[in-house]
DNA sequence: CATAGCGTGGAAAACGTTTGCTCCTTTCAC
DNA sequence: GTGAAAGGAGCAAACGTTTTCCACGCTATG
């Protein structure tokens, strides 16, 4: 039994030394060994091995980081884990990590300053050697704590006013555009859209976005309602409308949530969706596949986001970055049509509704990633 | 502006010992200091504390790690991240963390026995100071691994068998006796249990727990079918179950996302929920209050859960366990009810429904963890 | 006034690696 | 046969902390 082996060396100090002891070599080419690194004889090579595995030594990776001055640790600083948006960006980033022998450092923000300057400070503490951002509201100074040590920073949609670090920039312009034209293809004239706590960015693009969409259509942007991203938000939304004069037709979230909030509140009210109501969300988290019926949405990709994040930090770590333009990256948005969305009330539709649309793609993909 | 200031010093070696010069003391000093261990003289400490704050400095923690024999990271090891039970785990897991000055090293298995062994291997290199592992198929090999270097280690779930190690038991038949009387006392004789795969022992316990409920009301535990903790196993589980020859009034889920796939299948078949067909689900994910109807299920606190795997990852890393029975924990499991459970189709209560029952509840609780 | 005791600061030894440099051995060419 | 070149192994110096041990000075006490 394996464990009666190790029993014997149990208070023994299990490291390299004692490996390099042992295969009778120095501590030196014990290292060279197990990290494949320069020439070492195989003969002496097998030997080492040998030890490792009977001692089933693992490497301290604070020691290694102490001297090699890399951790192998990203930062992933998100807003909160219970925020449905993250999970699949969380699981690819680490199956992205695993792959290219990296960890991650996790941490949440739940929108407090406090903990925001908690997680940068981890980051930091840990000696990090890349750290990807996805929440919003990150402090001027705290950036530049970061910043000072040189550490490879990537934003999501911050926008093109921090400069030397590297973006990246959602197109929002495109998915909404999709969903637009798709409702109006379906004879829906009045058009309502839910937006989401206008202080973020991300947030007020998409309402621009829709605006935009709207005007090129021909029909007026007008019936904004803001929520709050969340399903109450959704909910509240779907009883302000109800009280307008001109009931639309159908409704464009600024996010799944609050679609599912909205869904929600149309099932309290007998309201049917997609036959009364036309609703589209934005996103595409997993859950939007689950509704009832299956939610219209907007896909942001969230496996996309975590790969372009993921290779935007390691092209600044292993130092491939030189020009200036590599430091911006682009995900655009595509329309996924699902079930929640049909003819308006009364009408019959002109053009043929437009064919389902693939997964969003982006730029710069690199071949360099192992794993998925 | 802050920049500029550091600016002049970006290129010095901001360490410990740069600190102490600049402060006049000694690396000790200084390292006492900041860490507020022993006494040191006020005047002395308010020296360092300008330093480092006019320089920006933080410790190097792995150096600190190395020395000190302790990492301050606990380790977290899930199946999924984008299994919806996890999410709330891992957010209170964190913020409990965060309160006690720890951090994560998060690691999912993927069900993967190779990603599995590269979870331990990190966990072990990076000299965590305990692991709580929240998947399920750990080999006994991996196992000894982690027992052999005597890291403090907390199961959930994995039963009696594994010895000298924390162990959180879930009380599976209290949560499932309650749901089996609530849809008996709402005049439901033909309950069918949409099981998990058998092969987890989760997933048989329900089962079991179900029969053992069933017989003790008195009802035949006969309607049993097999799927596999996902929403397609419970839309195949309804279309399996409408062929039956006794077709049943209510469906008992084994967890929450099959419930969600039956509620998702009988919608596709236009059966009514909870007016033609009651569904009860099993864990209480975020999920299940945003279906429509909201889904009446078994709840496992994720929050309480979490909470006693720090509590009790911390109690061994503190040297307070001291007595055996400090390594058993229980769960406890309560009916949470909302919107998918009615009168059977015909009939009329004989009795009040149950009231609704509050949180469920753990032994042990801890004053000592700060923060939620 | 001398001495014991205590509290405080500093020098230096860890912690477990990687890696620059040196030295030795071997090989090969002339 | 001699020289240089190449390649592989080992010594020892880092990396940035904590912590042990010791010395020093001050206070209180006999």
């Amino acid at each position: 039994m394996l464990w009666l082996r190790w029993a014997s060396y149990s208070q023994e100090p299990m490291d390299i030394r004692e490996i390099a002891r042992r295969a009778k070599v120095s501590t030196a080419t014990a290292s060279r060994a197990i990290n494949r690194v320069s020439t070492v004889d195989p003969q002496l090579a097998k030997r080492v091995w040998k030890v490792v595995d009977e001692l089933g030594y693992y490497p301290n990776t604070q020691a290694r980081a102490l001297v090699s001055g890399r951790s192998r640790i990203f930062g992933l600083i998100v807003s909160e884990f219970t925020n449905p948006f993250f999970p699949e960006i969380v699981q690819t980033f680490e199956n992205l990590a695993v792959g290219n022998n990296y960890e991650i450092l996790l941490t949440s923000t739940v929108n407090d300053p406090r903990r925001m300057e908690l997680s940068v400070r981890r980051m930091i503490e840990r000696r990090v050697d890349g750290v990807a951002i996805l929440t919003f509201g990150m402090e001027e100074t705290l950036l530049e704590h970061l910043r000072f040590r040189s550490v490879p920073l990537v934003f999501v949609d911050v926008g093109p006013d921090v400069r030397g670090i590297a973006n990246i920039r959602i197109n929002y312009q495109n998915g909404i555009r999709q969903a637009v034209q798709h409702l109006a293809a379906l004879r829906h004239t009045r058009i309502a859209f839910v937006a989401g706590p206008l202080h973020l960015k991300s947030a007020l693009a998409r309402q621009e976005a829709f605006k935009a969409s709207m005007i090129e259509i021909g029909l007026p942007p007008e019936l904004i309602v803001v929520g709050d991203h969340r399903l109450e938000g959704g909910m509240r939304a779907l009883i302000e409308i109800g009280r307008l004069n001109t009931r639309p037709t159908a409704v464009l979230c600024s996010n799944d949530m609050t679609a599912i909030g909205v869904m929600r509140q149309a099932y309290d009210q007998k309201i049917k969706i997609p036959d009364d109501l036309s609703v589209v969300g934005f996103d595409d988290i997993r859950m939007a596949e689950f509704t009832m019926p299956p939610l219209t949405t907007v896909q942001m990709s969230q496996k996309d986001l975590a790969k372009i994040a993921f290779q935007a930090l390691l092209n600044e770590v292993e130092g491939r970055s030189t020009s200036h333009e590599r430091h911006e990256y682009e995900l655009t948005t595509n329309l996924v049509l699902r079930l929640s969305t049909a003819l308006a009330p009364a009408g019959r539709p002109s053009t043929t509704p437009p064919k389902r649309v693939g997964a969003s793609r982006f730029r710069k993909v690199s071949t360099t990633v192992q794993s998925d």
